[in-house]
DNA sequence: GATAAAGGACTACATTTGTAGGAAAGGGGA
DNA sequence: TCCCCTTTCCTACAAATGTAGTCCTTTATC
């Protein structure tokens, strides 16, 4: 699933907790979207059908995630290893270590990882 | 700018040359999608209008990529970075480190990578 | 010179996304 | 009980995207 700007702005805010009610999203929305609340109300029930979003309307609080941050995440790992890089992995993460500033603690852990890796 | 699929695929042709005629490009595309000529074509000048694409009409080959690979790769690198991992790319190079399966040869170049940069 | 094939310009139409407005209903307090 | 605020549901409407069709012109070909 792909997931486009706005939908992954409300799913950050349900990702913070367990069950929100619409007063809650749209005001935690309020510091990066103005967005009205008719507005979040629509994008909650656009992606409840999208299978993004769980409504349980016999709640006070009725919305929720539906999907997992991780599982959003790795696709989205996916979408630019396989789009821009054609699944070759070792030029993506050297593409991101030339133009990242990383900490020596970091630097460290990633040559753990790369010792730990079985080839 | 951030790229469509349709739009993805298209400069993906464009990246391959200099200039090429609307029937080289549709022929291109036939293996990934099997597009009308006509569908190409509009993608070609909405893409002229956004940027993306150059056409010069006083050639027979006037289509090209108005932007540059590299660039639409890097963009689509901070995209994931951001929106995914909130800038921090240690983590994300960790992920694409568990997920993917490196050649000995590529670990080797990452690690000389870890050592050559600065602090 | 007539014709077919390719390309260009314009138009079309459905779907998705962004962004709400209005009407109705429910709940909580004066 | 009545009113107000929030929430729901339904509807709307513009822009972007996906996918062509039509009609006209140019060009290569017989």
């Amino acid at each position: 699933m792909k997931l486009s700007d706005a939908e992954w702005t409300v799913l950050e805010i349900l990702w913070q907790g367990d069950a929100f009610t619409l007063g809650e999203i749209t005001a935690a929305l309020k510091n990066i979207n103005a967005w009205s609340s008719k507005t979040v109300y629509t994008y909650l029930t656009r992606m409840e059908a999208k299978g993004l979003v769980a409504i349980d309307r016999s709640q006070n609080a009725p919305y929720s995630a539906a999907v997992l941050r991780e599982d959003c995440v790795k696709s989205e790992r996916r979408e630019l290893l396989n789009r821009a890089y054609k699944g070759a992995a070792g030029d993506l993460i050297a593409a991101f270590l030339k133009e990242s500033r990383i900490s020596a603690e970091e630097k460290e852990r990633l040559r753990s990882l790369l010792d730990e890796m079985e080839v």
